[in-house]
RNA sequence: GGAGAUGUGGCAGAGUGGUUUAAUGCACCGGUUUCGAAAACCGGCAUACCGCAAGGUAUCGGAGGUUCAAAUCCUCCCAUCUCCGCCA
């Protein structure tokens, strides 16, 4: 949600933001709408203004014959405050329901475009693989080497689920390890931000198993329960199964006041995510790139507003530093903002490079949402000067673990169908060298 | 799931219907003092919204209600703690 300050001190870039992001909402109705609020506001508490003061006569008031009067005029006021609170809660409510439509306002420097087609690659990295022989997709190695079953799981849940078998499992495990690592670990952090330039603490980030259930209000406040139709919803208990570990991450600070002196706040999350893929029908059927149920490493951070933007460099910084490290090609996606999520301010997309599908796949996104979560979480910051302001936020991920499982199948695909092990991952692998 | 207790500013903690505009202490910020610091003393110090300002409104876990007036009384909900039950 922005600031309504901010809107109608900038609506004509919160109204041109809204139509490059392809939201539908008037601005200028909005306004209007809020004018109307303020003249309610006013008149609701000028007389409760009114009520409080006369009380406070009535208190010290000896002669009782003027305190009844003044009792029975006080109730007359009180019934007409009813009324106009009435109003007033109408009135709001249509407000709010405008005001959480408005989308987040963009950086300068991200593209403009209707959809994906206006993504801008920014950089690229690593040399694609070549095979002496057609590169299979990873579903056909995965069930060759009897390791990922779509089948079974069909039967026993429906499409869009899979049986992770043997070593498949382990690599999984072994990436969470690997990264866990990486992202507790001062020196290495250090190390990235150092290399890519970036002026930042490198404050490690602290593991968290989230929650995997959240409430519809929280969810809201998080900007993230639209679409519900992509949503799985408990109904008897009106809880929803999350679709990132960001969802129960983000508001871990709800409510709360935090200290300058302990920004930033750096936390990585391993959870399941939870999707319909509503309106997906028919994409990405094959193998294991589209499930209902996959799991997630995912970084959330919150910091002070002046360093937000390094903040998500960093982040993206780290992506590029896991992907480098297993050596998989990837290309770094500035997308434009008929792509982009309504909270976002930028956002950044790491597609890694999967022969089997001969494509550059999205694995990684990296969310800057500014104060566009942190307002309604009510999420601040105490300043050393004493001020409190919203923090901002940041959320990246850092491994979807089913995506990444395909791209180390597809590009280390050996002839004979067995998949070499990368090498920063062998140690936590029993030392060995191949899937077979 | 059952019983009991508790929920007040950054923290601790008074406050059971009307000078409470939420006492007091700690922490924090500014000042005096000092070569500098500590201590002491003086002052400041919740948040949001409305207003040019003076000032006003709201907020004592949350949502309703009673009353001219609610931190205080009533109803429902939530969280925490203790005990019991169930359970990995």
């Amino acid at each position: 949600m922005l600031d309504i300050k901010f809107i109608r001190d900038n609506k004509n870039i919160v109204q041109e933001g809204a139509k490059k992001k392809g939201v539908d909402v008037d601005i200028e109705k909005l306004i209007m709408l809020d004018d109307q609020r303020l003249k309610e506001l006013k008149e609701v508490e000028d007389l409760r203004s009114e009520v409080n003061r006369v009380s406070n006569d009535i208190s010290r008031d000896q002669d009782s014959a003027l305190k009844i009067q003044l009792i029975e005029e006080m109730r007359t006021v009180k019934e007409d405050i009813k009324e106009k609170e009435e109003k007033l809660r109408k009135t709001i409510e249509v407000w709010q329901k405008i005001m959480l439509q408005v989308p987040n306002v963009t950086s300068p420097d991200v593209p403009e475009g209707p959809d994906e087609s206006g993504n801008v690659v920014i950089r690229s990295w690593g040399e694609k693989p070549t095979f002496d022989f057609t590169p299979k997709e990873h579903c056909e190695i995965g069930e060759k080497l009897r390791m990922i079953d779509n089948q079974t799981a069909a039967e026993v849940s429906g499409a869009r689920f899979t049986y992770l078998k043997g070593d498949l499992v382990l690599l999984q495990f072994a990436l969470l390890n690997f990264l866990l690592e990486i992202l507790t670990n001062t020196e290495t952090l250090e190390k990235i931000a150092k290399e890519k330039n970036i002026n930042i603490n490198p404050k490690p980030f602290i593991p968290v198993i989230p929650p995997f259930m959240i409430k519809p209000n929280i969810y809201l406040k998080m900007a993230r329960l639209e679409p519900k139709e992509d949503k799985y919803h408990l109904e008897i208990d009106d809880m929803y199964l999350i679709g990132s570990a960001e969802h129960t991450l983000g508001p871990m600070h709800m409510n709360q006041i935090l200290n300058e002196k302990e920004m930033p706040i750096r936390y990585v999350g391993y959870s399941p995510a939870f999707r319909k893929e509503a309106g997906s029908y028919g994409k990405d059927t094959k193998g294991i790139l589209r499930m209902h149920q996959f799991e997630k490493l995912e970084m959330e951070t919150f910091c002070l507003p002046e360093n937000s933007i390094q903040e998500q460099e960093f982040l993206v910084a780290i992506q590029e530093y896991f992907l480098q490290m297993i050596k998989l090609p990837y290309q770094v996606v500035l997308i434009c903002t008929g792509d982009m999520g309504k909270p976002d301010f930028r956002q950044i997309d790491i597609n890694t490079w999967m022969p089997g599908q001969n494509a550059y796949r999205e694995t990684h996104t990296a969310d800057l949402m500014t104060s566009f979560q942190s307002r309604r979480l009510n999420t601040r910051v105490k300043r050393t000067n004493g001020k409190i302001e919203l923090v901002h936020m940041n959320d990246a991920t850092i491994c979807a673990v089913g995506r990444t499982l395909i791209a180390i199948l597809e590009n280390y695909q050996q002839a004979d169908g067995t998949v070499k092990i990368p090498e920063v991952l062998k140690k936590y692998m029993n030392g060995k060298n191949f899937i077979k």
